[in-house]
DNA sequence: ATTACTGCAAAGCATTTGCAGACTG
DNA sequence: CAGTCTGCAAATGCTTTGCAGTAAT
């Protein structure tokens, strides 16, 4: 195993600084990160690696499935996170748009079933959205929280 | 209670025409319509509302929490569909991206907790991904589905 | 009458694409 | 060396915004 191989090394992709750098990125963050994001950090480290190529190599990885990507309700940006192979969802503060990585999701016991009907499933993404406990104190002084 | 009433009008919200055309087919529709879909049935029922318009009153009732914004993993389109205070959610095909609604929610009976941590949960969307029947015929041939 | 909403045009901005050169296996 | 990936620039297209006129309560 050379320093190259990661953990889960998405099958059929060759090794390049931007998809080295790209991974190794996401396996140090807990909370999905926007393509920007990822981006700025690589310049804050000094890698030159283009927007654009942020964009394509998070594509290959989501299509491989070792990259989750999803879109928080409140945003227009995609956010990208390792998939894990753990249970593991986030909340989006509707207040702040801060995300926090929830501890003990209801779902977490329950496995998707492989089938409904005629749909095969493979895999879901849960977004949990509420607010956040600074913002919660904050909107209980102007208006009742919506329900679910 | 006039015509103009319908099962949950989002409080505060004064009645247009364009708020009234885009509910009443948003309650006509049992699947999540991008903004574009929404826009084009308004065009062929002659409604003249512009597509800017449908982003403003699909905004409007977002924060009314009247409709659930999302989007699809595979997509940069945003959907929305009537929030129907009932447990419903779709599935995304991830060949040829079609909707399907889920008649059998794994998640279905189980209440979303109010709180985790310091976290105040409001609600949640589910987004399930896999292969609709066509295309996972399909894909056998070809590869692996990959997993959860 | 006052305030909120919409037509319309134009900008904003996340994301995609094309192509030629560079790199991986 | 063949095929894939990336730098770079430019386009694409979903979504937002500004403003003046219109409509709702």
């Amino acid at each position: 195993m050379n320093r190259h191989d990661t953990v889960q090394w998405p099958e059929g992709l060759k090794h390049t600084k931007s998809r080295d750098a790209v991974m190794a990125l996401l396996e140090k963050e807990t909370l999905p990160l926007t393509a920007l994001s990822l981006f700025e950090k690589l310049q804050q480290q000094n890698a030159s690696v283009w927007l654009s190529t942020v964009y394509r190599v998070l594509d290959s990885f989501v299509e491989k499935n070792a990259v989750q990507k999803s879109t928080p309700t409140d945003s227009t940006m995609a956010v990208y996170a390792l998939n894990r192979h753990t249970h593991m969802h986030y909340a989006v503060c509707v207040g702040c748009h801060s995300m926090v990585p929830i501890e003990n999701c209801p779902f977490e016991h329950i496995p998707a079933p492989l089938t409904d009907g005629d749909f095969h499933i493979v895999g879901h993404n849960l977004e949990l959205y509420g607010y956040c406990g600074k913002c919660f104190r904050k909107s209980e002084k102007k208006e009742p929280a919506p329900e679910s």
